[in-house]
DNA sequence: AAATAAAATTAGATGAATCTAAAAATTTTA
DNA sequence: TAAAATTTTTAGATTCATCTAATTTTATTT
């Protein structure tokens, strides 16, 4: 595996991102969106990439993630997600204040380092936000998970994973009692806007909006 | 305290350590060597840091690191002698293994870290080769420490430090038994080549070369 | 004090990574 | 399907950090 720069890493990552794991192509405008950058690096950037081999690249086609790209994405997340865990387990960090520090944390090169950080914590296979952790050969298992906004009423689940990281987002359900672990059952929902009705471990009523409902993710 | 670059601070530190301390003046050529560089991009970088009021330079006289660059270099020395202990207590890291990564982690840019991972070692002062830890502020305080060459037969002391952190040297003193605590007592000094003959742990009789105990701080 | 040597700077290139503005290709809409 | 809108790429700059080769300044020798 060859030796990348912090912004090929990055672009990397997006790519895998923004492709559900490869499974489909993704436009430039998608990318530059993402890494809040204009299309024309975008372009720029993908043609090296692609001049590496770690992506697959025809003009105004779109792009997809190369096996070899693949690979090195994978890696880059996994140490992202690893630094998050040690963040939150051993730094007393909160789950809404690692991403940011993570960005650039993954990019240390050292795979010696990351064999020992993935020791020291246990061999964690998820991050604190649910993200499952690959391993030093890029496999992971995903939990089986559904948003909370798709779940029937009376149905109960444990919220295992959260689909947006953002800060605000995770502030949110710091302050109305909804963490990793918690058990939600669905206690009534509202066609006309999507918000629903839930209890969190079997003694806080609460009313979540649509938006929150689509991004936390239980299992049954 | 302004964003620097990797480049910018690893010049900081080189212009910092070579002017011991702010001390002296600093030639191109030292840093350049230092560094491994080229003196045209040793001149060009000082123009830059110049312009930054990071050191005070005056074309072909040498460079000096002013107030404003001190203080950026320490909170860099700090970063790196924090993660090296972080390596070493908690990784398992070896002292002479340790250098290379902490180049690289210095650089993260996140005061709310640092001051974590201080707490979480446990407010270290030094780092794994004797190397004073500078707080927030960049204070710091050495430990009084001569050479082992300019001891005098018969007096003992305690490792305290090492000058260089060069793995090899390192790793021969793992071989031959010199640790960090270890107590020394000089039983023959050889004029002509100033090697020397030393009792460790009042058990192992070592000779060591000159080269070795020019390099190995003790404090009596 | 010249001549010579050494050290340092400048000139001019290069490669990454970014940008804005213009051009080209593709997709959508009428 | 032709026109309009959107997306994407290219052209041309810019900044940072580096290099080699040439030039200039300073230091050391005769
Ligand atoms: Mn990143
Ligand atoms: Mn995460
Ligand atoms: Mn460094
Ligand atoms: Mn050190």
């Amino acid at each position: 595996m060859i030796k990348l720069s912090f912004a090929e890493e990055n672009y990397l990552k997006a790519v895998y991102h923004l492709s559900d794991a490869g499974e489909h192509d993704v436009s430039t405008n998608a990318i530059a969106e993402e890494m809040s950058t204009k299309a024309a690096s975008v372009s720029d950037m993908l043609r090296r990439l692609s001049s590496k081999e770690l992506v697959i690249y025809k003009k105004y086609q779109g792009v997809k993630i190369s096996e070899s790209g693949k690979k090195s994405a994978l890696q880059v997340i996994r140490k992202h997600r690893l630094w998050e865990v040690f963040l939150v387990e051993k730094l007393k960090f909160n789950w809404d204040q690692v991403h940011e520090i993570a960005e650039q944390l993954e990019h240390i090169k050292s795979p010696l380092l990351i064999q020992r950080l993935d020791e020291f914590l246990g061999h964690p296979k998820f991050d604190p936000h649910g993200d499952p952790i690959p391993d030093e050969n890029g496999l992971f298992k995903e939990k089986p998970q559904t948003p909370l906004s798709e779940v029937d009423i009376n149905e109960t689940g444990i919220v295992v994973a959260v689909k947006d990281a953002n800060p605000l987002f995770l502030q949110h359900l710091d302050k109305i009692g909804i963490y990793l672990g918690a058990k939600t059952k669905i206690i009534d929902k509202v066609q006309f806007d999507g918000s629903m009705e839930i209890l969190v471990d079997s003694k806080n009523k609460l009313f979540i909006s649509k938006e929150i409902a689509q991004n936390v993710l239980v299992t049954n």
